[in-house]
DNA sequence: ACCTGAACACCGTTCAAGT
DNA sequence: ACCTGAACACCGTTCAAGT
């Protein structure tokens, strides 16, 4: 776009053109749908200017580099997941809100791997992180396991949601990541390995269930690690 | 290197030069040690080219793009790790696995994010994902969910890794993607979020707890996955 | 202050040409 | 068959110059 040279009847100015003034807002309202669509990770610098009607220069005079245009997005898709009601026993809480956290991010591709990675802004998380503190600490975990599970399972969800991000981009190019598994195995010592493509091989084969096994693997990890920090509840209050 | 222009007196082959034949393995053992040193998204073509004292193309001509590259690295990396005693009880059994699976990983940054995403390949990989399916097998667990576990238990290592590697190296970058977490509240109505900033207070002030913050979050993941894992079990056996 | 347009130093990948 | 050397189409980032 704008690669012509400066023809006489053409306007030099966005103002002359009727193009609307590009405002930092602006620009992250284009990154956050660039993000939608495809991917924190995967959209350049130059689309978004061209999402704009702008120069890559115009992005940096008004936003700042990649990565603080990235910061902002990340804060904007936080803010818009909600909060399971407060007086939830703290395992239900903690289900309900990771389950949201997925529905939410997983509508903005690579936002869970930065949030993993860099943890929400404190302006943004901050009301977040003080209600999941109070359900640990009221729960009956001590100030520094509190501490300890909140990043585990906040860490948890993310790294999970992430995984499920980057898979659905990888099979969408091509359909062979599982190829070799599934087959049984050339060596008939490997019962084990049998046992497992045999499973696989079932889900291939049933194609409803194969479309949900993401979805089934990140509640299987939640509910797991739920349960272990349950238990582990139980032991304190033993003790 | 190799940037000047011919000169009369310069060989002009590899091996009126003296050096070695390029060979897929010579290449191969140069990518691998560029990963311990640099991590495996870090290293550029160019570097490795550079490393076996050739050009880019020779890369494609021995080995293949960038990603078969690194397909061969991770194979090797993954043939480092051994596997636990097989009479262990499946919990010790895993315990162990992971954690062995951690200090090999951990020696080439990257590696860890490949493997969650693509799995091993059957070829590197197969000897142990049968034991691993066995003493899931053994322990009671049906077929299908033995598969769930097995896939489970090595994402959550490979992720938390992964994270590992990542905060390692953005630690390395900058020492701020904690700024800001640690400070009081402005807001004194957030009380969660006043505890949890005491306990980073804490962990700030003293330098060695901090040093093994990662570790310490790795083994805290693991074990409360597998007191998940377990209690399920125990809910099969029961019913 | 805001925007243009070109440039810089990279990257993975490809390819004709040499030996 | 193996290697050279240059080129291609990108990327994020910077900057002097225009309005």
């Amino acid at each position: 776009m704008a690669k012509s040279a400066p023809v006489p009847g053409r306007p030099r100015s966005r103002d002359a053109a009727g193009l609307p003034a590009v405002t930092p807002d602006r620009i992250i309202d284009a990154a956050l749908e660039l993000t939608a669509r495809h991917g924190v990770e995967t959209w350049t610098l130059r689309q978004l200017a061209g999402a704009v009607d702008a120069y890559p220069a115009v992005i940096y005079h008004h936003v700042g580099d990649r990565d603080t245009v990235v910061t902002a997005v990340v804060d904007r898709v936080i803010a818009k997941y909600e909060l399971p009601d407060e007086n939830m026993p703290f395992r239900d809480w903690w289900r309900q809100f990771l389950t949201n956290l997925r529905t939410v991010f997983m509508q903005y591709p690579g936002v869970a791997r930065r949030v993993a990675l860099n943890g929400p802004s404190v302006q943004a998380g901050g009301p977040t992180v003080d209600r999941a503190m109070r359900t640990l600490l009221e729960a009956g975990f001590d100030q520094d396991e509190a501490a300890m599970v909140c990043r585990l399972l906040v860490s948890q969800a993310c790294l999970f949601i992430s995984l499920e991000d980057d898979q659905r981009r990888a099979r969408e190019a091509k359909d062979k990541i599982s190829a070799g598994w599934g087959a049984p195995p050339a060596n008939p010592e490997l019962s084990g390995l049998a046992t497992l493509n045999e499973s696989v091989q079932g889900r291939l084969s049933d194609p409803e269930k194969n479309q949900d096994y993401f979805a089934e693997l990140f509640d299987y990890a939640i509910d797991r690690v739920l349960d272990g920090v349950e238990k582990r509840l139980e032991e304190i209050r033993g003790s």
